[in-house]
DNA sequence: ACGACTTTGTGAATTCATGCACGAGCGACA
DNA sequence: TGTCGCTCGTGCATGAATTCACAAAGTCGT
């Protein structure tokens, strides 16, 4: 599941702080989940909780690390060593959560040799020899939209299995890859329409009276 | 819908490829979902379809962007001037999609009157005048994680009413303000995850004949 | 040692999202 | 102008995800 990355998160926050066991109500509140849920959730893992007493935080941390796979690094390569690959390359959240920053790859020789976050920019062609010699399996696209899915596909030739997308385009990739699209512009644009929607909210129980803000000015525009 | 930025951005492709009119099914096509889905997202806004025809590319793009609150540009306010924000502040995807970075703040002395992309940073303590000078409403946390329940409790004190949190923990906000975190890293570990999950089924398909493979290594392991 | 209390794990019910199938409307063409 | 073909909009069924509710299982106090 997709919220395991999310309680382990917590967990990891309440194991610094001293906290030992924490039952599936506590976990949820901090979580903002329902607490059926996180119990759904981690008794797919297997039965690790203790009833009447909770979790052991240690030993659910070590059960979901494993899970995940999180138990040994996943070095990763980064494709652009524009603004955005350096941007990643020197945020300290890839290394220290266990993606190091394998290998960055640029098809600008400019930009070959250069060294940024402690590691060296090398030239795409060397895509093979890096993603083999280092036993990568995660690629991090950080080019231009228009670049992308050609990146992808040599990502895929080299033997990468997993894609992280930050370019804003779709990129398609055999079945077998797994490929998430973070678009950071997307994000904002969720955040505006929340916007746009408690502005609309505002504007249609001032002229109404009711509710439906949105629907009303749908219908006002076209009318 | 978390969808239509989606929709949004293949338009706006399909139009500059010159591109009038496009169907559900041609959309659903490029988006990798199905068809009806598409018919019923775009339902959603009011009917700008025509049977027979399908949907008027550049309407359809006004329309969204109507809808989600696109059709003028959202300043966003930056705090923390470290490797992320830095990162943010020059990626150039922000201000070219509409989300312009309106002022930077940092609680570094150290840090202030530098300038990143084109922006200086402005101290924190300054932060309540460049909301309501620049009448900005999103606010974007590039802080270590420890430090972001604080900058989201100054940005919602200084009248931010959307949050994008870019800090690895989970920072909570009053029901009217959005909050949106993307932490990099958990995009990675549910890579890894998968990556992990393949792990398994090659395993246990080689050990055992068969493809509960995580099942399988799951009983193995508390055995 | 026993009973009261707490919390898990999970079957059942409900809600939500997805996909299908088809009627309705529009343009094209004779 | 009438008919045919195409595509939208949407009611309905199916499936997944979420939530509820409760028995089982453990701890703690007496």
């Amino acid at each position: 599941m997709a919220r395991l990355p999310i309680y382990l998160q917590i967990l990891i926050e309440q194991a610094d702080s001293g906290v030992h066991n924490i039952s599936s109500e506590g976990l949820a509140e901090l979580a903002g989940v329902n607490a059926a849920k996180v119990r759904k959730d981690l008794s797919y893992l297997g039965s690790y909780g203790v009833r009447g007493v909770g979790y052991e935080v240690d030993y659910l941390i070590f059960q979901i690390r494993r899970e995940m796979g999180l138990d040994h690094d996943w070095p990763v390569v980064i494709v652009g060593g524009g603004n955005l690959g350096q941007a990643l390359a020197g945020y300290g959240g890839f290394s220290g959560r266990g993606f190091p920053v394998g290998a960055i790859v640029d098809n600008d020789p400019g930009k070959v040799d250069t060294v940024v976050g402690g590691v060296r920019i090398h030239h795409i062609d060397e895509l093979d020899a890096l993603v083999s010699g280092l036993e990568i399996s995660i690629g991090v696209i950080a080019t231009p939209a228009a670049a992308a899915q050609e990146v992808a596909d040599r990502l895929v030739a080299a033997g990468i299995t997993s894609i992280l997308n930050f370019a804003p385009t779709i990129v398609t990739a055999p079945s077998r890859v797994s490929v998430r699209t973070v678009d950071l512009a997307v994000e904002l644009q969720i955040l505006s329409y929340h916007e746009q929607r408690r502005a609309n909210l505002r504007a249609g129980s001032r002229a109404a009276g009711f509710g439906a803000g949105s629907a009303a000015l749908k219908r006002g525009a076209t009318a």
